[in-house]
DNA sequence: GCCAACGTTGGC
DNA sequence: GCCAACGTTGGC
């Protein structure tokens, strides 16, 4: 069981975008970076706990909690052109990109970057570190913790809601 | 729009 | 295998 902290740029992906979807869950489709793939491919497993992260956009910040809710799978964007993320040098019989598919757990108050590096708890925090553009980054036991009870106020019930 | 930081590409 | 050039990310 892992935790983990995955972006997506709001005007892309929301958290309320992710609460409308279809049993409310969504492939992670996009995903360009091998470090991030590998995170998805190697690492996830069904029920690890995600930090839906907003990025790019007016107030960057944790905005809800999901989880991974699927084992890898291709990522079917590569293999079409019409998409921008088609990857003319992937292929069906070797696919480069794979993703999980992630689900709805809770809206979270916005939990804004100076409010993550107010944290002395959180100093170490992956996606804090100076520089870091991962788009999937691994969240520790503490991290999530404090995060998801004393940060953002998730009882333990919605948490752990299936 | 700026720019620091990082990943990828491709010539050699 | 090195590394310069280039493209992208993402906060500000």
């Amino acid at each position: 069981m892992h935790y983990w902290l995955m972006k997506s740029e709001p005007d892309e992906a929301s958290i309320d975008d992710l609460a409308r979807a279809a049993n409310q869950t969504l492939p992670w489709t996009g995903v360009r970076n091998y470090q991030a793939r590998n995170f998805m491919r190697d690492q996830m497993a069904i029920g690890d706990g995600v930090l839906f992260y907003h990025s790019s956009c007016d107030v960057p910040g944790i905005a809800g909690v999901a989880r991974v809710a699927s084992t890898p799978y291709p990522d079917p964007t590569q293999f079409d052109a019409s998409s921008v993320y088609y990857d003319v040098k992937s292929s069906p019989a070797e696919p480069r990109w794979m993703l999980v598919d992630v689900s709805f757990v809770c809206k979270t108050p916005l939990i804004t970057l100076p409010m993550l590096r107010a944290e002395p708890r959180l100093a170490n925090m992956r996606v804090l570190a100076k520089g870091n553009r991962l788009s999937i980054t691994p969240v520790s036991d503490e991290e999530w913790d404090v995060i998801t009870t004393d940060l953002a106020g998730v009882s333990a019930r919605a948490l752990n809601k299936t």
